[in-house]
DNA sequence: CGGTATCCAAGATGATACTG
DNA sequence: CAGTATCATCTTGGATACCG
């Protein structure tokens, strides 16, 4: 018996994996900025109150794993790190704007 | 001061509100069968494999929380406890296909 | 039948300090 | 400027046993 151990049975559904790419205390409101454009490390830190560096790093990293986000390093001196949506990231918008709206009609 | 300790300053979106109604291991999956018509606690216990009686009951009490699931109790015994979408859940469905349709066609 | 009560492990988030 | 490293805490989910 070689089976994972940690195998948890589970139905599954599509809707599922989309929650869970963008479930994360901070995703949402990144994804808000990046909808905007392309922006630097230190502007999204400083468009999101909050945050630590630590954070912000470690959400951008699974976005990125996710390949909903994608980081464009410049090797200079100081450095310039650039985050913006990938293709696949940019379809997510619609389903953003269906939450966000959701949320308006929704909530007091 | 007798501010709450615990508050955390944090920019919000309306979408990060609908996002955490429906966070939760089992609530997606849970509200999927909810959207067929009413249930009961067994027929959603066997409707979905691997969850336990405590985390079914504890994620319909969120649920119930959230005012999108109604939990009808009937004094009988045996017991009897129906749950079904209150009309808030029920506008969660467009949502839910959103993220079902989004989920289908940009996964593997 | 439809729950509760304990106890516990893992993961997510955060405060803080340091770095190429 | 854009990170890493450590350590601490908070939140979720789950295994198991018992109850009206």
């Amino acid at each position: 018996m070689t089976a994972n151990p940690n195998f948890k049975p589970k139905k599954t559904c599509p809707a599922e994996k989309a929650l869970q790419m963008i479930s994360g205390r901070w995703k949402i409101l990144i994804l808000w900025e990046l909808l905007e454009g392309v922006k630097r490390f230190g502007e999204l830190h400083k468009a999101l109150p909050g945050i630590t560096q630590k954070i912000l790093t470690q959400q951008l990293r699974e976005l990125e794993a996710d390949e909903i986000v994608h980081r464009q390093v410049y090797p200079q001196i100081p450095p310039k790190v650039e985050y913006s949506l990938t293709e696949l990231g940019k379809t997510l918008q619609p389903l953003l704007e269906t939450m966000h709206d959701w949320g308006t009609e929704h909530t007091d």
